[in-house]
DNA sequence: ACAAGTACTGTTCAAACGAACAGTAGTCGT
DNA sequence: ACGACTACTGTTCGTTTGAACAGTACTTGT
């Protein structure tokens, strides 16, 4: 919707940090003085923002910049079942959102998935463990990954987490616990049985959050 | 450290409201409007206010109020060695402060420790990862706590990750992990031997944090 | 009994500030 | 070629605002 010109987008920017850092915003001649030029010429940005909805001008107030599109706090989406086609990381899926910070996580994450079997009991992963994962669509060995597998039976698509292991084009997802069998997908040989159907790697393991203690 | 008078907190509430309401501080006429007095008055409050170091006040700026005692940015002190008698709540002993909202965890998180052994491993914890820690003194039977145990080679405490027993006067640290054995207190003999010597709950657990993927 | 602090009123003043008007130069899409 | 938009300069005007000075009444601690 808001296409800024560079010119915009470091005005916009200045106020943000101006914001950030002494607490209220800049008067137009504080912004005026920054880029050195006059304050007429910081009033027309400010309508331009304005009139791009970007910000709210208060009328006769001192320093009235009220900024909209707010700097988002940062947050990670909690995704639940994906439906079929959407792409992962549409927020449209959240089930919750919650105010973590993406970084925690190595590699940082892109939203967080939430455990529902004992699958990976062995790699300390429990259920009901939120798992923060990094969206990518490739993996290396041994790598955990969420791995997104079409549910025959629904029509929707689940997200599993497993460790990932690929020689040649057979590809193995290992749970971590003996008493669940390895899933097998020859890449070469594709939609043989139903098993092991339609695959493709949601993005790999960046950290866990267990929001309570264990039993 | 401030005591506020009752008027001076009404004062400080008006302007943080003002800030989230706006997205800017209010004018000292804004103040003195809303509560029905004068400027002036306003102005000996905010003075106060300064005095007592609630907020900072920039010189001939317009609405130029930032707050100080900020609202805290949820946020959890990572706590390493505990030096002996210090409180473990004190943020002194803060390792690093991570910008996490407590109230991910249940019981609400009062500082994070980060597990240093295997000795847990059964319940799903592993080497490195934090643990959010709900500081109270007691616990109740089967509850992970983080217990306080004294180390006699160094002088200081050290937190461990146990699982909590207790039958009568006799208090058993179980580990989650056939190889550690469990660690017997008889709260009725205190000091008797060395090992099981000065123990306190620092608190229970209330969930975890991985910041990576197990290897 | 006195000083210090709280909680105000009232007035005046200068600086800070937003608003408005007029104008220039350049770019972009049609 | 024209209108719309960006990106400015320069000036003036009136309001908003913080600052300062003087004073009152009440409370609290020593």
């Amino acid at each position: 919707m808001a296409n800024l010109t560079p010119r915009q987008t470091e005005i916009l920017q200045f106020i943000e940090q101006r914001l950030r850092a002494e607490g209220y915003p800049p008067s137009q001649r504080d912004i005026a003085e920054h880029f050195g030029f006059a304050q007429n010429a910081a009033r027309d940005h400010l309508q331009a923002l304005a009139r791009k909805g970007e910000i709210e001008i208060s009328p006769n107030d001192a320093r009235g910049i009220r900024l909209l599109r707010e700097q988002t706090p940062p947050g990670l989406p909690l995704l639940g079942r994906i439906a079929a086609g959407a792409p992962i990381t549409a927020p449209s899926n959240a089930e919750h959102w919650l105010e973590l910070d993406p970084g925690l996580f190595q590699p940082r994450a892109d939203f967080l998935h939430r455990v529902d079997g004992d699958s990976m009991i062995d790699a300390g992963i429990l259920p009901g463990d939120l798992v923060g994962i990094h969206a990518q669509s490739e993996a290396e060995n041994g790598q955990i990954i969420a791995a997104c597998l079409y549910e025959p039976r629904g029509g929707f698509e689940r997200i599993t987490l497993k460790r990932y292991r690929r020689k040649g084009s057979v590809v193995t997802l290992h749970a971590e616990n003996p008493r669940y069998e390895p899933i097998v997908i020859d890449l070469a040989q594709p939609a043989e049985d139903q098993e092991a159907a339609p695959f493709r790697i949601a993005g790999i393991m960046g950290g866990l959050l267990r929001t309570g203690a264990p039993r």
